[in-house]
RNA sequence: CGGGGCGUAGCGCAGUCUGGUAGCGCAUCUGGUUUGGGACCAGAGGGUCGCAAGUUCGAAUCUUGCCGCCCCGACCA
């Protein structure tokens, strides 16, 4: 992409409504814009950072055996009004009336809906077991949006939900969704920390929050620095005594945040050089409910004996959204953002020293020519301003590496590339750009 | 929802107390000099001062009502 052409608005200072980190940096490099409190509009490069995170997600998800089906955004109150949630769930819900005066509320989850979608297509326990997931807008009606995306009205959030004949299988599901979040959140460059969770109001047998590590972080945490948050390459999710052991392998380590932390417990178990305390951001939250929500709505499937089971049901949340901001309060510095490769909205950031001269021109269009052509995002700064304006804007934007070219490596044939993250230059012959950064 | 604050040019702000017809920095545009870490000079464009009603000869400024946004708390992916 040509930085000339492309729609990216540079703010050179912070926005007065930003408080945290994120917010202004994506404010800054024009990622997102607000439209009305807690509820945002995304720009170019937030959408293809978004769009990467959602992918990965997608990606884990498929890969640990949950099926994709996307529900709509609008759904009907009636669906709510038999499962009770209609009167429950208060003013958070978005209620809207349509045409013909018919009561309909924009989601702000959907156990209901998939909870039907599954009765209506599963009837018998051969067909068990099942996770379907989709990856769509919520809404909340929050009282007080804030920080940006972190804590929008409106969001993107992964939703999966297992359904199991048994307890044992169920919690089976709910080990392979533990094991996949943690590869999720490892692709992304972040280390995600499962941690014992309180499960709140919506209740259950057993609920595990994933929380990333960062200063502005709403909750405190407490765990051992030892915890194991790499998933192995050998694990296979069909094996169930493999992944049931990984997972109380990485249970078994200290992990609290404030509300589940027991100072006590905290001491006798870790010893004192391993103890960490931190803030951390909830990016993800896994339940295993048994039958609880189930038995209420009638979700029941034909056992082999013929008789009705009620299932045992899981579900499983990831902030697609919220993910957005929360890499960036992980990884940034004074000068912008530091993308992981894997998220960012570009790979590298190529710039033209000199944009106007012949040479200099004809040499940053070949390489991006040909790295374009290899299949390497390239965002080309090719607008006509000075060096230090587009350097500042390059480490504010954050893209992984930075080709810089002018007249002074030209002629040696040299490119300048930049590591963002940690700030290494070296001189590559140009001819090799291609096999550096392919 | 309780408490506090703010709405003036794309962004950040001054002007409001004490009414006289809108200003600064950055950004943008033009010309020139510059050119490897946010250049300099000269010139220019851009605002129904959140909305509405009222007071007044005259309202960004005073009064009333409404709307929006932000912060602290409670709540939360």
């Amino acid at each position: 992409m040509r930085l000339s052409q492309y729609f990216m608005p540079i703010l050179r200072d912070d926005p007065k409504e930003a408080e945290i980190v994120s917010h202004k940096l994506m404010l800054r490099t024009g990622m997102i814009r607000q439209e009305a409190a807690g509820s945002y509009s995304w720009l170019p490069m937030g959408l293809k950072v978004l769009r990467k995170i959602e992918q990965i997600v997608r990606e884990e998800q498929n890969r640990a055996g949950a099926i994709e089906v996307l529900m709509p955004t609008i759904q009907p109150a009636d669906l709510w009004r038999k499962s009770g949630r209609y009167d429950a769930y208060g003013k958070e819900m978005l209620r809207i009336k349509d045409r013909h005066d018919r009561d309909m509320l924009f989601g702000p989850t959907n156990e209901e809906m998939i909870t039907d979608i599954f009765r209506q297509g599963v009837q018998s326990y051969r067909d068990l077991p099942r996770n379907l997931y989709h990856i769509q807008w919520k809404f909340r009606d929050e009282v007080r949006p804030r920080f940006g995306v972190m804590r929008g009205r409106e969001f993107l959030m992964k939703d999966a939900y297992s359904f199991d004949l048994t307890v044992e299988a169920g919690k089976h599901s709910y080990n392979k969704m533990f094991v996949s979040y943690l590869r999720t959140y490892a692709r992304m460059g972040l280390k995600a920390i499962p941690m014992r969770a309180e499960t709140g109001p919506i209740g259950g047998n057993d609920s595990h929050e994933f929380l990333i590590l960062a200063e502005t972080g709403e909750s405190a945490v407490f765990f051992d620095a030892d915890v194991v948050t790499k998933v192995p390459d050998a694990i296979q999710y069909d094996d169930v005594a493999q992944v049931a052991d990984f997972v109380g392998q990485v249970t078994a380590a200290y992990a609290a945040t404030e509300e589940k932390h027991d100072a006590n417990d905290f001491e006798a178990r870790v010893p004192e050089a391993r103890r960490v305390k931190g803030r951390g951001i909830e990016v993800g939250h896994i339940f295993f409910f048994g039958t609880k929500y189930s038995e209420p709505l009638e979700c029941f499937v034909q056992g082999p004996d013929a008789q009705k089971v009620a299932v045992q049901s899981g579900s499983y949340g990831i902030g697609v959204s919220r993910l957005v901001a929360a890499i960036i309060e992980a990884s940034h510095d004074d000068a912008g953002i530091i993308w992981p490769e894997a998220v960012a909205p570009f790979k590298v950031g190529l710039i033209n020293l000199k944009s106007g001269d012949a040479e200099t021109d004809a040499a940053c269009e070949k390489i991006y020519g040909e790295l374009t052509a290899r299949g390497v995002e390239v965002l080309y700064d090719d607008k006509d301003d000075r060096a230090g304006a587009k350097f500042a804007a390059m480490d504010l934007i954050g893209l992984p590496w930075q080709v810089i070219l002018g007249p002074r490596g030209l002629k040696d044939g040299v490119a300048e590339v930049k590591n963002r993250a940690t700030g290494e230059r070296q001189n590559v012959p140009l001819a090799d750009l291609v096999k550096f950064l392919g």
